[in-house]
RNA sequence: UCGUAUUUA
């Protein structure tokens, strides 16, 4: 049963669902609640939502792992209505499931929400602190994000990048570049963050500049350039980058 | 053997 299983999540993890996750899943001599939750979790990250949903409808027994994929999956597709109504139907909660709906409220941007089910949360971890700061960084409230990173328990990687990121959507460049230089590590994404940023204030030398001195680039990093120039109007350059990229999606 | 946080589009 477990060789079974990982061969669902081994094809979905490559998007091969009904020709793959789904025909071992009907091959398989019997099914757990592992395998009903890899298949609505096969279909939910590659957004399809319907069959997803048939898969969830039909298991035999629910549990907190399928629903919080479902609902992450209607967040992800913003049918936030949908999101809420799954939510509210949950005879259980967990702080995973809390946290995805953490990122429901960040996306709708509803911060008192948020805050009621932040402060009511029996236990929260590192994703909770820095889901919760989203919120704050999608609302723009700059205070209360900073607030919140000052408060918090431990400062992991992520919830400095979000940090950067408040910085950035509230216009605050220069704020946003003493914190990357004060920071203790920077990841790719914190790269990315920054590199965006400079795309988007149409600060097409530093995003160059900053491209050549990221460590690693990943996909996201070529396209960000790609992007800065094309913001810019800089298309023979853009057009080159886009050529010389190791990789493209 | 399955679920959650940050960056580009």
């Amino acid at each position: 049963l477990v060789t079974w299983n990982s061969m669902i999540t081994a094809y979905a993890e490559n998007g091969v669902l009904e020709a793959g996750a789904e025909i071992i899943f009907k091959q398989m001599p019997q099914r757990d609640i592992i395998s009903w939750t890899a298949m609505v979790q096969a279909y939910a990250q590659s957004g399809k939502l319907e069959q997803a949903r048939a898969f969830l409808d039909r298991m035999p027994y629910k549990g907190l792992v399928a629903w919080t994929s479902m609902l992450l999956c209607y967040a992800e597709n913003k049918q936030y209505n949908n999101a809420r109504k799954l939510y509210e139907s949950l005879p259980e909660q967990d702080v995973v499931a809390c946290n995805a709906m953490l990122i429901v409220y960040a996306h709708t941007g509803e911060v008192l929400l948020a805050e009621r089910m932040f402060d009511a949360m029996p236990v929260r971890d590192a994703s909770t602190w820095t889901a919760m700061l989203t919120v704050h960084a999608q609302v723009g409230h700059l205070e209360s994000a900073k607030q919140m990173f000052d408060e918090m328990p431990q400062r992991h990687q992520v919830a400095w990048n979000v940090m950067l990121y408040v910085y950035i959507q509230s216009g605050h460049m220069q704020m946003a570049e003493r914190l990357f230089d004060l920071m203790p590590q920077r990841d790719v994404v914190t790269w990315n963050s920054m590199l965006a940023a400079y795309g988007q204030s149409r600060q097409t030398e530093e995003a160059e500049d900053l491209f050549g001195r990221i460590p690693y680039r990943d996909l996201v990093s070529w396209n960000a350039l790609v992007a800065a120039y094309a913001h810019n109007g800089h298309l023979a350059q853009g057009r080159k980058v886009f050529e010389s990229m190791p990789a493209r999606d």
